[in-house]
RNA sequence: GGGCGAAUAGCUCAGCGGUUCAGAGCGCCUGCCUUACACGCAGGAUGUCGGGGGUUCGAAUCCCUCUUCGCCCACCA
């Protein structure tokens, strides 16, 4: 019976619930990781399910180890984002925001929110996300709003907020500034336009190069490098500013680069933030030539802009002004050029330089400290290399803009008296001017809401109650580890590093920041919903289950690295985690189907008791335990996830429980009682260790197993511990030989297809008397699962056999009369036999070179002697077989 | 322009403090419905570890270089 996640993950989530076991134990050190906060008009797609599964993994292993584990989970209000939906959905009926007014507009985001706003945390729990729940935040509480609100306020104190006339970067399409990482920069393929410029007072003209000549109209100079020969007659002459028709000055200026164009660049003050520096340094005007949708025209433009143009979208004001210039043959070419042009990371617009008035934070004092935290190793970023991007920024870091022109968002504290024009922050809305006393009537608000990053930089401590000294705050401040993309380091996880060392009295939010990395398809492509080539996780859990989701995500990537999927072929990507769902749950009902009412613990085990398949199995319990709790440790999930997939299956179930089977069928009850003792021991260990990986076929397994009490959860069981007294390296490789005896005899049978049905006998020949004990003692294993009829350990079998030898010079042979051709059984020996001979005539040359045995290390010589020996015997007893079979 | 990463079996990827390290899963081939599991069992095949050079007793593994992909940063008019 295959097994059928869907009734088991629905019922096991709720049993959780109940017992409440994602929220922290009472008395305990905790571990705290806040979630990435997903959007509020988000719905789950892979990438979340990714970064959520990694978070769920490292919390659940945290709490198995009996940490006070809190998973502070919640959504972001994302500003831009959220409005755009808004519109969008306006839009469909037909309206704008600005038909319904702000107020209105905002309380029409709300009503959506607060219907729509948790069906991503609703799906979270469909993967099996352990979060708090009675802890999830919004960005947008009225709690954490205060918090927003303190911080503006304090940083306006601090004089670290200050109001900046500059070019920022401008979405014509969100209608609002854009911080510089909110403006993306995509490779583009444009042209280089060369256009002439007359000269005023003579004839000739000078040739600027551009990739933008719309705006031209707003051109306030010419500017030429001081050191450039070609420009220097020029300087201090005018140009005649082409349809326009204004004269412009040509001045000298340092920041054109010789090497460019023309070395006549034009400069355009108020849609540059370059030719905003020059023009600032030669006192040039700066009219603005679009409106912020983008279109020619407004009412800065200082008459600039003919009638033709305005309204005129700037694309398409682009081809009729080269248009123009090219009719009035003012055009000397075009070159086809790339480079780089910024987008808008919401909406992808070409975002538009434009100068304006906003709020700025200073970065540099906050970024300085906690860069050198960082150089101290106070704390980590994993994978490290991303040391020099993050560096790289931290270092450079340039000045927030953080006022945004929409109208979903915190709005700024920011109050203008209309009476004495004081200009102040206040913490609550103000009855009256603190300068003048003038009345709230007289007072005006900033229309401006903040960055949605300027609340979710406050993320480790405003969801804990901040700035109020709450219990919560005290406990769960600060945190242990953050698990997010790289795409967000510097939009988010480096401003909470600096937000939290300012805020919080020095102290860094966390110790490790987890970079995970992207989920693609198999193109390599980025999962989107405009590509159309995403996965739907939801679906996933629907077909497979959340545990075979949570599988694929996991032991399908390592630390850092892509994880490619198909979302063309669902059954194979996610094949591995179904199938070993299967596996463990078919492991289960073979373990509890042999398992009687009242099973011995391994403790009242008498260990003179312990076969060698049993000393071996709970030798490698503790190498699993071993293993998966130093690579969970060590952020290495797919390791720690296929340790324990090596110990279930191939260990577990492939050896042991094959090996058992006669013991648990037999009347011999103390060694029944025996095998049922390891056998729950060894299944519960795999079942802990794969707990954080696959939590609900775990735990419905768990469940089942004797002992349980009805309210013990294998979600808070104890993470296992290594039992040292049975680590037993003799067993392992004495069991190592049993499993290989079987192994070469099966290959032998398959070589001679021999019908599995058919038993055979064997002889094994031992080399030295503990191998002999060895075999000896697991016979019937080896009987067994080699399906032989008899297997004995001296003489030489009757008629012809096929041979194989050990790795030590042990043989085995396996009688079959009538199926033995003696030319095939020399061939197969032969073959291995040259094998052999040849890396061993490379060892004996390695071991034979003088530098060798001088230079390396003398463990590594010693070892290699050991293995020519072995080696030797080995090839030694099968030239013995070849001549004896009187091969050639 | 600067920085980073990736290139290993048909596919997705481990291995990268040097000497049984050439691996896993999926796929493929050959047998098996062996009373836990055909989402399974057993046995197989497949790779000049991107090209070239170097260091070394020894290199997927370290260094240099080239090629191809991808990412990040940058005042590329």
């Amino acid at each position: 019976m295959a097994y059928d996640p869907r009734p088991v993950e629905a019922s096991i989530y709720k049993r959780w619930l109940e017992a409440g076991v994602f929220q922290p134990r009472p008395d305990a050190e905790p571990y705290v990781i806040v979630i990435p906060p997903p959007n509020v008009t988000d719905v789950l797609h892979v990438g979340h399910a990714l970064n959520n599964t990694i978070q769920d993994v490292l919390i659940r292993f945290e709490r198995m180890r009996g940490r006070a584990v809190e998973w502070l989970p919640g959504t972001d209000h994302a500003g831009i984002a959220t409005q755009n939906v808004m519109e969008k959905r306006l839009k469909a009926e037909g309206k704008t925001r600005f038909d319904l007014g702000r107020e209105a507009f905002v309380q029409r985001v709300w009503d959506f929110v607060n219907k729509t706003g948790n069906t991503i945390i609703e799906q979270l729990k469909q993967i099996g996300c352990s979060c708090d729940w009675t802890r999830t935040r919004f960005t947008f509480d009225p709690e954490y709003s205060r918090a927003v609100r303190e911080v503006f306020v304090r940083l306006w104190e601090q004089k670290l907020i200050y109001r900046g006339h500059r070019v920022i970067h401008w979405c014509p399409n969100c209608l609002t500034a854009l911080s510089d990482e909110e403006a993306e920069h995509h490779e583009t393929n444009g042209n280089l336009y060369h256009i002439k410029y007359p000269l005023v007072g003579g004839s000739g003209s000078i040739t600027v190069a551009t990739t933008r000549p719309e705006t031209l109209l707003g051109d306030t100079a010419v500017a030429v490098n001081p050191e450039d020969p070609r420009g220097r007659p020029y300087i201090g002459k005018k140009a005649r500013l082409p349809i326009v028709d204004v004269e412009i000055p040509i001045v000298a200026d340092e920041a054109v680069d010789k090497e460019f164009g023309t070395g006549f660049v034009k400069v355009t003050p108020a849609h540059d933030a370059n030719d905003f520096e020059i023009g600032k340094r030669h006192k040039l005007a700066t009219p603005l030539i679009m409106t912020e949708d983008g279109k020619m025209g407004g009412t800065g433009d200082e008459g600039r802009v003919p009638h033709d143009l305005r309204g005129v979208d700037r694309f398409e004001a682009r081809k009729r002004i080269v248009k123009q210039l090219e009719k009035a043959g003012l055009l000397e070419k075009v070159e086809p050029h790339r480079h780089s042009v910024r987008r808008c990371y919401r909406c992808d617009t070409v975002v538009e330089p434009r100068l304006s008035d906003q709020w700025f934070v200073k970065m540099k004092p906050l970024a300085e400290p906690v860069l050198a935290k960082y150089r101290d190793g106070a704390y980590q970023i994993v994978p490290e290399r991303w040391r020099a991007t993050y560096d790289n920024w931290m270092e450079n870091i340039r000045d927030w803009n953080i006022s945004r022109q929409i109208w979903w968002g915190h709005r700024i504290p920011v109050f203008t008296c209309k009476k004495c024009e004081h200009v102040w922050a206040d913490r609550t809305d103000p009855d009256q001017c603190p300068r003048c006393a003038g009345p709230a009537s007289t007072i005006e608000q900033d229309p401006d809401v903040l960055d949605t990053w300027f609340s979710s930089w406050l993320w480790p401590f405003a969801t804990f109650g901040w700035p109020n000294e709450t219990p919560d705050l005290r406990r769960f401040y600060p945190g242990h580890t953050l698990v997010t993309a790289p795409e967000i380091l510097f939009f988010w996880v480096a401003r909470m590093l600096m937000s939290g060392y300012h805020f919080m009295d020095r102290r860094l939010p966390f110790t490790t920041v987890y970079l995970h990395g992207t989920v693609r398809d198999m193109k390599h492509r980025k999962m989107s919903k405009s590509l159309g080539n995403g996965i739907d996780p939801l679906d996933v859990v629907k077909l497979f289950g959340a545990d075979a989701l949570r599988w694929t995500l996991i032991a399908g990537s390592s630390l850092g690295a892509d994880v490619m999927l198909d979302p063309n072929d669902l059954e194979t990507t996610f094949a591995p985690g179904r199938n070993f769902a299967n596996k463990l749950w078919n492991i289960g009902q073979f373990v509890l189907g042999q398992l009687e009412k009242k099973v011995a613990t391994l403790s009242s085990i008498d260990r003179r008791q312990l076969t060698l398949a049993d000393r071996w199995i709970l030798a490698r319990a503790n190498n699993a335990i071993f293993a998966v709790s130093g690579q969970l440790s060590e952020f290495r999930l797919d390791e720690a996830a296929k340790r324990g997939f090596e110990f279930a299956w191939n260990e577990l179930a492939d050896w042991y429980l094959e090996a058992v089977k006669p013991r648990l069928a037999s009347g011999d009850a103390t060694s029944k009682a025996t095998v049922q003792a390891v056998l729950v021991h060894c299944f519960d260990t795999a079942l802990r260790l794969l707990h954080p990986v696959v939590p609900f076929i775990t735990e419905e397994l768990w469940q089942k197993l004797p002992g349980r009490k009805s309210d013990d959860l294998l979600a808070t069981a104890g993470w296992p511990a290594m039992l040292e007294h049975f680590n037993d390296s003799e067993a392992d490789v004495q069991f190592e030989r049993v499993k290989k005896s079987i192994e070469l005899i099966r290959s032998i049978r398959a070589e001679y297809k021999v019908s599995p049905k058919t038993k055979v006998r064997a002889i094994i020949v031992p080399r030295g008397n503990d191998r002999a004990a060895t075999f000896e003692g697991e016979r019937d294993t080896i009987e067994r699962l080699a399906q032989l009829e008899s297997l004995s350990f001296n003489g030489a079998p009757q008629g012809v056999g096929a041979h194989a030898v050990f790795g030590d010079g042990s043989e085995v042979v396996v009688a079959l009369e009538g199926l033995v051709d003696v030319k095939q059984e020399c061939r197969r020996l032969t073959e291995e036999y040259e094998r052999l001979d040849k890396q061993l005539t490379s060892l004996a040359a390695r071991l034979t070179n003088e530098s060798f045995v001088a230079r390396a290390p003398r463990e590594v010589v010693a070892k290699e002697r050991e293995k020519e020996k072995s080696w030797r015997e080995q090839r030694d007893v099968l030239a013995g077989k070849l001549k004896s079979l009187g091969c050639s």
